[in-house]
DNA sequence: CGCTGTAGTTAGAAGCTATAACCAAGGCTC
DNA sequence: GAGCCTTGGTTATAGCTTCTAACTACAGCG
């Protein structure tokens, strides 16, 4: 007992900010960001508008907090099913289940970005935990195969996969990795196979079924 | 002369509603679209306020303008690269530059969607001229290999390409280069790749690369 | 010359973010 | 327990936004 825990008022303080929150996703699911006002959430939680000033500083402020929460979420859902055994197949599928889930979130990491907005450094460190988790699944698919130019030029820059000591080519792995399932779901969730009538998990599976490495020589 | 052609009124008009979309695009490159404001442009032009209201009537009918443009505007770019004798290699390289040219013009067409908005459809329509030639240039690889699953579902659902009469091999190879290009590209310009300090145009070549025929076997 | 339609104006409603000033109540210290 | 001080809430207000309404002046056509 030599930490009391929080006090009352600072989990009433939680309480209040989660509840900020739920309300914002509920209307960036609806509505997207732009349709994202404190003033309304003040109202639904029964306030009047500045109080919400209490919670969060500014509107950025706000939007920032469910940014880093939509990273956390990621992260964690990523890094269960590693755990559980999943391999990048498994990891494709829970990424585009997490994805569909709230399309929404999904845009508010990987969509538009703001021109002038910086994301505060803890998030790209919780980015790196996915991309750490994609290294080391890529990584038990092997590393046969020559070495491509782009290979040795990664391998040459891993500063962004933090030092990973990977071969360049499972380096090399993880990024496709990561820009083939982005590139189908991105389209896919915008809306851009409307019309397209097909299934776009085979489309997914496949192409993550192309990194392995006899397929890339 | 049967038609006399366009008055001096309209001559005028369509010049003060393209000076309007040239100062919403600035606005747009440097801050992005949440923060373009109809008001601030109506005083660049030296006009106040609500004379704007007569070229446009809403915010929304600005963009939906924008991006009727930023459509066609790709729409010709692949077309004239194509009618140049570009390959899919050279497809890759004009859609990239066009995308880096105005990053912002890129995500109004193919970043987070507004979940309320639906595209006219003519813009959907110009959205498959570049599709078409996506296809026309698949074809020029040529279709040997065993016909995958998704290749069959894919055959039996080309209303997406119009009816298409190209193998279903082509058309799948079509549909890959928009994601995996898509994927690369958007997370790049999003800055996702920031503090990641490789050269994408080689991750891009070998994304593209390989798409041709036996690398897909 | 006169009429009509168009381009512009100002005023104003409703909404937003955000700040300022103020008030009531809960908790900590003495 | 009394008093103070932090915290959470209020209302008022500034300044911005989109957009409508009502009105004016002008340009071009018959």
């Amino acid at each position: 007992m030599t930490d009391a825990g929080p006090t009352s008022r600072e989990r009433y303080r939680a309480q209040v900010r989660a509840e900020i929150k739920q309300h914002a996703w509920e209307q960036i699911a609806t509505a997207g960001v732009p349709a994202l006002s404190l003033n309304a959430i003040a109202k639904q939680l029964g306030m009047s508008g500045p109080a919400l000033y209490r919670y969060f500083a500014s509107r950025d402020e706000l939007i920032t907090a469910l940014i880093r929460d939509a990273y956390r979420s990621i992260a964690d859902t990523v890094r269960a099913a590693y755990d559980d055994g999943a391999d990048l197949a498994g990891l494709a599928r829970v990424i585009r289940d997490w994805a569909r889930s709230d399309p929404q979130r999904y845009f508010l990491i990987y969509g538009t970005p703001v021109p002038g907005y910086h994301a505060p450094d803890d998030t790209t460190a919780i980015s790196f935990e996915v991309m750490a988790v994609l290294i080391e699944a890529c990584g038990a698919l092997g590393s046969e195969g020559p070495e491509t130019p782009f290979d040795a030029h990664l391998g040459d820059h891993r500063e962004w996969a933090r030092g990973h000591p990977a071969p360049a080519a499972v380096l090399h792995r993880a990024l496709a990795f990561w820009t083939r399932l982005h590139g189908v779901l991105s389209l896919e969730l915008a809306g851009h196979f409307a019309g397209m009538l097909f299934d776009t998990d085979p489309l997914i599976d496949e192409e993550i079924a192309g990194l392995a490495p006899r397929a890339r020589g």
